[in-house]
RNA sequence: GUGCCCGUAGUUUAGUGGUAAAACUCCAGUUUGUGGAACUGGUAUCGAGAGUUCAAUUCUCUCCGGGCACC
């Protein structure tokens, strides 16, 4: 049911061109997800996410689970037949919710560091709000305080009541500022969820993804390349941060690309800036998710082929060109820069809606054009 | 016409005889496995003029503008 194949190979670069078969359909690759981490892209309609030209969305367990609950969603059929999507999903592990609640909530800081931090996470330390142990982590609900537990087996099992057609192994994303005595305890640990993951695998429907971590330490993200890359998962999740510079990140992905099985499909998680795209598709990701388009969409922020836009400005009130003249979505095609600001700027919710459904209409419309290019021997 | 009260940032308001503070707005940023969030900067000749004083946004007077009451 699912399946991989890389249809072409880049000679340019280590790009490639594949075909991602899944129950729900086949994914052109390299592809953009969009997140729907509450099995909605936000603002959006299935029918509308699907007229951006997505074809596969990334939902999330942690907060699934929480909200309304996996039994609900199991009752509706799952989540395809649930949000009406009818194309492939994944489902995240919760994993990143061990950082992003944790340290990252302590440190009010995101995954990746823009600016040198004095904080220094080393092995040991714990996050204010959640523990981490070998046996799993003890969460805080962030809407009610109560606690869950979250460990490989019960991330798998959440999973596979969602029903979704790629479930991701539960790891630990560590945080960007934990020093290499952190990331190597934390990756043993994700190393044996790993293992612990495809035990707890029941459904022969739903693949699953191992997650490589290292943080910004190669020898560490060779390491894990290598082990992750054993196992029998169906493909590969690549978490985490990798260093200050872009190119840092691009060479990191590479060194992980050479130690994993080339022809099983390759997932970068939550980075996808436009300025990202091409990189890490020429380093050889085959599907990659983020944030954001979707969520710049609702801060009044449009991507364009000139770059971004902040359409609070009232510079633009005045301004009747579409976002994008090279944009072949609705919104471009319908409305003037001018309307979209004066709703952004009136705090209108349709403001959210068009901006999300052009961003995303932008990174799929990029990653198609770097398919065909790719196809034509150009990248 | 007479009496009383009030004029401080775009707006609504603090405040003090030693050259001003907050909220929202506005202007400019930040945002990478998702709070429609949060945060960081920037923006004032304290209605005008004169007087008292070492020093006036603050006290006094005149004018201008607004409000209320009375005739």
């Amino acid at each position: 049911m699912f399946g991989f194949s890389v249809i072409k190979n880049s000679k340019k670069s280590h790009a490639r061109l594949g075909l991602l078969e899944t129950p729900h359909g086949t994914v052109e690759t390299p592809a953009f997800v969009p997140v729907a981490t509450q099995a909605a892209v936000k603002v959006l309609t299935e029918k509308e996410a699907e007229e951006t030209g997505s074809q596969l969305l990334i939902c999330n367990t942690y907060h699934l689970h929480l909200r309304p609950g996996e039994k609900v969603v199991k009752k509706h059929g799952g989540l395809h037949a649930f949000m009406q999507w009818k194309r492939p999903l994944m489902t995240d592990s919760g994993g990143f919710q061990v950082f992003s609640l944790g340290f990252g909530r302590e440190h009010g800081m995101g995954k990746i560091l823009k600016e040198k931090s004095d904080i220094s996470v080393t092995d040991g330390d714990q996050p204010a709000k959640l523990k981490i142990t070998d046996d799993g982590v003890l969460f805080r609900s962030h809407i009610d305080g109560r606690e869950l537990f979250l460990n490989p087996r019960e991330s798998l099992r959440i999973q596979g009541a969602l029903g979704a057609d790629i479930m991701i192994a539960f790891d630990e994303c560590p945080p960007p500022t934990a020093d290499y005595a952190y990331v190597k305890t934390s990756l043993a640990r994700t190393h044996r969820w790993a293992k612990e993951s495809l035990d707890a695998k029941r459904s022969m429907r739903q693949a699953l993804y191992g997650v490589v971590q290292g943080g910004r330490f190669q020898d560490l993200r060779e390491e894990s390349a290598r082990f992750i890359g054993k196992l029998g998962f169906e493909g590969f999740a690549i978490g985490g941060e990798f260093g200050a510079s872009k190119r840092a990140m691009t060479r990191m992905l590479r060194v992980v690309f050479m130690s994993l099985p080339p022809k099983k499909p390759r997932h970068l998680l939550g980075i996808g800036h436009p300025e990202d795209i091409l990189p890490i598709i020429k380093s050889g990701v085959d599907t990659f998710d983020c944030i954001v388009p979707t969520h710049y969409g609702r801060r009044g922020i449009a991507f364009t082929s000139e770059g971004k836009l902040n359409l609070a400005r009232s510079m633009f009130l005045e301004d009747k060109q579409p976002l994008d003249a090279s944009c072949e979505c609705f919104v471009c095609g319908t409305y003037a820069r001018g309307y979209l600001a004066h709703l952004v700027r009136a705090r209108e919710i349709t403001a959210l809606r068009l901006l999300t459904f052009h961003n995303l209409h932008f990174f799929n419309a990029f990653a198609a054009g770097i398919r065909a290019r790719i196809r034509e021997g150009k990248i």
